[in-house]
DNA sequence: CATGAATGAGCATTCATTCAT
DNA sequence: AATGAATGAATGCTCATTCAT
């Protein structure tokens, strides 16, 4: 409860104190964005005075760097501990998309957080779009790498290149899902991306499927040729 | 007309002094951003009276609209002449990726704007990034349209995440051009995007590779065939 | 005609073309007040420049200043007319009254005007409150003095009294009329103002009772005599 | 409580700042007018930055709004004391316009701030001059209504107009000491409109004198004959 | 005479941050 | 530790008036 200003309350540990601050400027900045959230709302919304948000945090920017990392830890823990049991590089780069679209079309104050405000502090070094949402990055080129360096990917594969392009849709999608509120639909969406990406939409790989189905027909008639 | 710009130039033709503003405009919001760059930085910059800007235009707003109307005005001309003479929609979409990547890596400052800045406005109807980036978008979307209805492209693809896959691509590629300064070579870049939208990336159903293994067990069923 | 700049017309008469701009004027300051009202609008309405309006008056004072002045003008024309044929200083009061009050219930736009901004300009001399709205003083103060000097009012009136009560109620009326919209009676209220100004309020030394009084002292008398 | 305003005051307390705000506020806008009157010269005479004045009033409109209510608060609070004692409608009327002079004849800047200043507001309900104006014009009312009901005012007294009368009269009278600076008798003055609104100025009241002259004469004959 | 482009002063308001209490 | 009062910089926009054409 972020109005807990009552007379008996002890007095919250630091933690909790920084958990209420960080809430409410979640709160403050998924409704109002950035910019027109105020320090005084966050303020109140948490039952404190402004100047103790202060002793806490390095000020406003330092408060939605907080906000930022603590709604990508979930995400990046979940990834980091569901990662290494999936097996297929193709699979996994499904994975991270599809955790992505889930954090997405769960909170869409926090995609308008993202898609609109992120950007306007990359003239701090290091960046919150840097580290957070490079991180992600990150994930999708190590996966990508790997996946080239053992051969499920083709070799001349440029890593970042389908980053940025899986990265940029997802913000694409966040921004659109902001805008209009249509609901997203995960599994659809996760598929498109992923099939776009591992397969690409030129219709002469479905030459090479339908070969392949013709090859397993093949391979049908010879088992039963075999078998015979 | 007092189109008399022969010598002195005592006093510009309107479209002159539009020209100037909307020139000046773009230095400074290129430069300084949207919300840093102040209107009477754009008047020293033209080297008029703040007023006099007010004269032509509806305000920042309308100032920076122009700005980005004129920026985009260009590339959508370039497009309207050349796809025509382009064969294929696969071509036809490398071409526009393709001329999006030069008129990203003309002018990192307008990367920054729009990257930065055009999220910004969608409170307004019709957005700037509605009319402007949208537009792009709908050329994506109906290219790939085509594609699939004449059998190019996949028939379960999705077009509206491919464009969001090249759209959003294309704007992390413009994001990291204007943050790092790194050049961006178009050519290869062009080349990485068209191939990953339209091979996809998994190599076993690549043609090369995942044919040549395809080829591979046709024989083996052949042998199988043969040895009987 | 107000947009009369077709190409024909040879050249308005200096005075046509003063009308044209006071009517104009007129228009713009009764309908948006004289701060809200600028000269681009008089100009445009006016159909001519805005520099050209400089030609004729001394700026946008001035031409309030000729607005009010018409609008006055009418009114005492029609007083100046008419009240030399009314007799009696109580009728010719009724007279200036209705009077006024018929200017009033027959614009509303110039209630609105002259209660509102007329006031805004008494720095200068001669002010234009002083000039127009005092004229309309002048011709009750005459009135009233008249009255005294022959015998018709109150030898202890002051005169410049009974004019603030009436004009000031004149704008009270003017006010509300504005602000409410609700239609005046100019009969009903020209009377309440007249009965008022002429006989007041007080019932106790009205007809009834101190009359009576008076019959009793006059039987008083009369029974003395009687008793002789 | 921090009403530590004991010895050197080194931070006034809530009340003294809203004090010293309004207290400049009066001084600013008496003087210079609603307009022209800026927050950075109240400010300025309060010795306080602009924005501590926005910590404590809803903006300049507000801070009009406080300094014309202390204004009246007094006006009003010395009539709520003193009408209950005073016996008679007219006499109550007569106090209500003498504590309205003695108030006009006491502040000559807040004689303009009202008469120039107080109309420009009636765009928003409830607007200052509704508030305040006309609680002045419903003190008067209710005498005036209240002498109709109990016979003291003739029957057929338009409460409202009179009201009008008194107040736009009271109105002129303080703008043109605003304006002329010249001295108000507040006797006087309180007399010529009591008498006028009680009596009226016509002399057929006079009628009654002269009725009276001749029961007077009658008597004097009475007399004589009496005596003889 | 008429035009209308150019001028540029003037101002309320917000809010992140500090620091005396 | 917590408070919250005070700060004060920073800026888009209007429009009466002028004057070069």
């Amino acid at each position: 409860m972020s109005t807990d200003t009552s007379t008996k309350a002890p007095r919250p540990s630091k933690e909790q104190r920084i958990d209420t601050i960080v809430e409410s400027a979640r709160k403050v900045f998924c409704s109002s964005g950035y910019e027109k959230g105020s320090i005084i709302d966050i303020a109140r919304d948490a039952g404190i005075a402004e100047g103790t948000i202060y002793r806490y945090f390095e000020g406003k920017r330092g408060l939605l760097y907080e906000v930022l990392r603590r709604h990508y830890a979930v995400i990046f823990e979940d990834i980091q501990q569901a990662l290494p049991a999936i097996e297929g590089h193709g699979n996994r780069l499904r994975y991270l998309i599809r955790r992505a679209l889930a954090a997405i079309s769960g909170d869409r104050g926090m995609c308008g957080l993202i898609t609109r405000d992120m950007r306007q502090f990359d003239d701090t070094r290091p960046s919150i779009a840097q580290d957070l949402n490079r991180h992600f990055g990150v994930l999708l080129v190590d996966e990508i790498r790997a996946g080239i360096e053992d051969g499920s990917f083709c070799k001349d594969t440029s890593a970042s290149i389908v980053r940025d392009m899986i990265g940029g849709g997802l913000e694409m999608i966040a921004w659109s899902y902001m805008t209009t509120g249509k609901a997203i639909d995960v599994d659809k969406v996760t598929e498109s991306i992923s099939r776009t990406v591992l397969s690409g939409i030129d219709s002469s790989d479905s030459a090479n499927e339908s070969l392949a189905s013709l090859v397993d027909r093949l391979e049908h008639a010879a088992n039963r040729l075999d078998s015979e």
